[in-house]
DNA sequence: ATTCCAACCTGATAGC
DNA sequence: TGCTATCAGGTTGGAA
């Protein structure tokens, strides 16, 4: 599942197969969910030109083209955004890739959820965007636009300070895990890194964030920049469906201390990983090193 | 203003 | 074996 990592790690290995080379066609599914922006629009907005720059804004990706138009993505759950030389016979499932032919298992074929295609003049290596869920998006905007979606989003996890974060926790009767999930509180973080942070930082993710004291949030604001870079440096985590668009997979799910670790000896003191539902998400901490 | 929850979508898996 | 119910979680939008 994407975050800011896994979105980071993707920014840094598609920007150079985007950056400066024009695109020849857009192919695409049909209208969907997927589509913020109705798909035959998008592939005339693409067509001929190239992407100057791709940035991330929390967990979004944002391209800009040499027209000014920018291209907004979001991965979603399930999204991949790779390359037509990524060693892509992990991309499918073992069932869906049990049902091809050798030769067609090696090379990545653009199935029902691969929602964007994109050729280039140069004939170069493709870009795919494959979404199976369909929570993944992709919106178009014309120069000068910012959408509510950016525009309600709070720093950026790597920048984010204790002072800030104290700050808003003050008077919210919520958790401090909901809090720092709200991509308007700090943007980029998710279920993973959440309790990760919150078990490095020894904060329980179901306290009232008005109880969490300074020094704590303190301790969040590192703990939160320790796993995320560290997450970022071995190439994310691949819990899920997360795929490097390289193909390969990331390192940080060797690393996780409570998440999907239900039952497992917390490795600090030994006590059993709890799991319980907190900010409507599966939530997972250490009942004696988190207070 | 804040918090909660359903809806969006599909594949994997647990249970019958 | 095969079917069905359940779960996973990022974000939005509407209800409480």
């Amino acid at each position: 599942m994407p975050e800011l990592p896994e979105v980071e790690v993707t920014r840094r290995q598609i920007e150079p197969l985007l950056l400066d080379r024009e695109i020849a066609a857009l192919e695409t599914t049909a209208d969907s969910y997927f589509f913020l922006t109705p798909a035959a629009e998008l592939r005339r907005a693409l067509k001929g030109r190239s992407f100057k720059a791709l940035e991330r804004r929390g967990k979004y990706l944002v391209g800009t083209l040499d027209d000014g138009w920018r291209v907004l993505f979001h991965l979603g759950m399930t999204g991949q955004l790779f390359s037509s030389e990524a060693s892509s016979l992990r991309l499918l499932s073992a069932t869906a890739r049990s049902a091809l032919a050798p030769e067609e298992q090696l090379k990545f074929r653009p199935d029902q959820h691969t929602h964007l295609h994109l050729r280039f003049r140069d004939q170069g290596p493709d870009v795919f965007f494959r979404d199976v869920r369909k929570f993944g998006k992709v919106l178009l905007l014309a120069p000068g636009d910012e959408p509510e979606r950016l525009a309600r989003l709070g720093p950026d996890a790597l920048s984010v300070t204790g002072e800030l974060l104290f700050a808003s926790t003050r008077r919210r009767k919520t958790s401090i895990k909901a809090l720092v999930l709200d991509q308007s509180v700090i943007a980029g973080v998710g279920n993973i890194y959440a309790d990760e942070a919150l078990f490095l930082a020894g904060v329980r993710p179901g306290r009232r964030a008005s109880r969490v004291t300074r020094h704590e949030c303190e301790k969040i604001s590192t703990a939160l920049r320790q796993v995320l870079e560290r997450s970022i440096e071995t190439g994310g985590s691949s819990i899920s469906d997360f795929l490097a668009p390289d193909g390969t997979d990331g390192g940080y799910q060797d690393e996780r201390r409570v998440y999907a670790r239900a039952g497992d000896a917390c490795y600090s003191c030994g006590t059993a990983i709890k799991r319980r539902v907190i900010a409507q998400r599966g939530t997972h901490y250490c009942p004696r090193c988190q207070k």
